[in-house]
DNA sequence: CTAAGGACCTGTCGGC
DNA sequence: TGCCGACAGGTCCTTA
């Protein structure tokens, strides 16, 4: 269900309950996901203290002395809180068990997600070649018009690369275009400074707010409804194909850019 | 170097 | 009710 602020509140709901505690096993049911689990994995891990919970671009990062369990939940990725009495559900392919009883148990029905062990810290090949974090500083103006500097691709398909940006997904790229007013298809290279600017600050915007939804709709992260909280919030262009346009009410066009449903308003986005 | 397309999986929904 | 195709929040890898 990741998109980063998904993956942001996960981070952050399963932080308390693992950060300083001892990690006691590692059950393995389904090995084959996006990255197939190393059968040494649990070996690896039990008997360490998780040190620190955090997230590089979707990955989220449970840091041990001996390195980083790395989890990412690909399109339909879910963590939840549990104990030992919560029965084992169909997807449910690996659990972390932690030594005061509380289980992270990973949830994922497509196996696109992948649960690794990173001994290399940042050197890890998935995330060597990460761009920038969206809500840093680092993510500005300037860096994102020198990225679109001789680029032509569909602007959209741009701010969706992670080696450029992380974390900006399918749902937060239409958003940001639309509150932009700039059009998912137009070429990097062919947008004024000022409107890669402004693309920016509603980047940043859309998910901050994304984040401060997904923590007030999730207050419990035990709860046996894994369903993040960003989807009973409104969308104003994604998944509204058809419908009228907030701004101006013209129906709301659908195009392909980069094999992604792009949902865009012909008028209001040039 | 950039750009485009395929690949990996299962579940759900609409149409017939 | 059942079957079939289209589609879904990601991203890596190969090919041009």
């Amino acid at each position: 269900m990741p998109e980063l602020p998904e993956v942001e509140t996960s981070c952050r709901g399963i932080e308390p309950f693992c950060a300083g505690v001892e990690i006691a096993q590692i059950v393995v049911r389904q090995p084959k996901l996006r990255w197939p689990v190393a059968p040494n994995l649990p070996a690896q891990l039990a008997g360490q203290v998780v040190q620190s919970v955090g997230r590089r671009g979707k990955y989220l990062l449970l840091q041990v002395e001996s390195g980083a369990l790395m989890i990412h939940l690909g399109m339909s990725g879910s963590l939840r809180v549990v104990d030992d009495t919560v029965l084992v559900g169909k997807h449910d392919h690996v659990d972390i068990i932690l030594r005061n009883g509380k289980i992270i148990r990973y949830n994922d029905p497509r196996r696109f997600g992948s649960v690794t062990f990173n001994q290399q810290g940042a050197n890890h090949p998935l995330l060597k070649k990460l761009g920038v974090e969206p809500l840093e500083e680092e993510f500005n103006g300037d860096y994102l018009i020198n990225c679109c500097r001789s680029r032509k691709v569909a602007i959209k398909s741009l701010i969706m690369n992670s080696q450029l940006v992380v974390g900006v997904g399918n749902i937060y790229a239409q958003e940001s275009l639309f509150r932009s007013g700039i059009h998912p298809v137009r070429a990097a290279n062919k947008i004024a400074k000022k409107r890669i600017e402004t693309l920016v600050v509603h980047i940043k915007q859309v998910l901050k707010e994304a984040i401060k939804a997904g923590g007030s709709s999730l207050k419990d992260f035990t709860a046996s409804d894994g369903k993040p909280g960003y989807f009973q919030h409104t969308f104003q262009v994604y998944g509204r194909s058809g419908e009228p346009c907030i701004l101006c009410g013209k129906p709301l066009k659908q195009a392909q850019i980069g094999q992604r449903t792009t949902v865009y308003c012909g008028s209001c986005q040039r």
